[in-house]
DNA sequence: ATTTCATGTAATATCATAAGTTACATGAAA
DNA sequence: TTTCATGTAACTTATGATATTACATGAAAT
């Protein structure tokens, strides 16, 4: 099965543009989520379109944050990205005819339903905020964000 | 993306089987499954490696259950499937370097895993006799698998 | 003005994988 | 010995996420 990591990418770059004191080109992002400008222009155009980033295009252009991260939850970007799916498994017909297939999907959906209701509510705990706060208490003190056109993936936050 | 139905396949099949009186060809359960017949025997192969169901060949033959489905759960054949991916979403990458990256895939996984172990407690509570119950108590009373080699999906168990 | 840099977006290609299909071998019963 | 059924490898198709190409738009630097 071929996960979506959409959600993953794009908070991704979301905490890397709030260590950013400028904008950030779609090209330093993607090379942090080591993909193509492209598909970071494709997913942050939906959520600039929801208020959550800025563009600016030209000289000392790029991708900004519009909200303060305090008051942005995991939920608030899964639904901004239009709520990709959540379970890799499905029925194979939604609406059978045969009874014993509408049991059986009955019995699963109940199951699934549960499922993405844990993982929705855990995405609602969470603020990005607090995702940053993570990434600091991980790093040595006064680490600052020095170059924001780092070529090497990630930059100073490389581990390597 | 694409959803796995092997489990809600297999499940529904089992269930069939258990009402008939002799073995089913995989034919025939294709049949019910709308699909084709070596997707079935794909399927039921790994249960019988695994003593769930037994296969017989030539005239007469088909498949037959091995085991009371009172001791079978929908945990047992999630796992005889060999555990198919339950969440669609995933981190970009799973060890990254970069420390923002690795809180992003700490906070995701521990939601995954939440998820995860909701749905398979959920499946381990269910044993496929009860969904079997389940069905019968849907249907008119007194109404039996007559004829195993109907023409068209379910047969009478078709709400059509 | 015009060059450079950056976003905006449509169109297309690539890749992975579940599912479906074909072909043929094996074995059991009529 | 014919028919029926499984066993399985090899191949094809369908789908959707991701990646790439190409070009338009707009803003700043020169």
């Amino acid at each position: 099965m071929k996960r979506d990591s959409r959600l993953s990418g794009v908070l991704h770059i979301l905490l890397h543009m709030s260590r950013a004191d400028g904008p950030v080109t779609s090209d330093a992002l993607s090379r942090m989520m080591q993909t193509n400008p492209v598909v970071v222009r494709r997913i942050l155009s939906g959520l600039r379109k929801q208020g959550f980033v800025v563009s600016e295009k030209g000289h000392g252009g790029g991708w900004r944050l519009a909200r303060d991260l305090r008051t942005v939850t995991l939920h608030d970007i899964y639904v901004a990205l239009d709520r990709p799916a959540i379970i890799a498994m499905g029925n194979r017909s939604e609406s059978p005819d045969c009874l014993v297939e509408q049991a059986v999907n009955t019995a699963m959906d109940q199951a699934f339903q549960d499922a993405e209701a844990v993982l929705l509510a855990r995405f609602r705990e969470v603020t990005l905020a607090e995702l940053s706060e993570d990434v600091r208490q991980h790093l040595p003190d006064h680490h600052l964000y020095r170059d924001k056109e780092q070529i090497h993936g990630c930059g100073e936050y490389d581990d390597v």
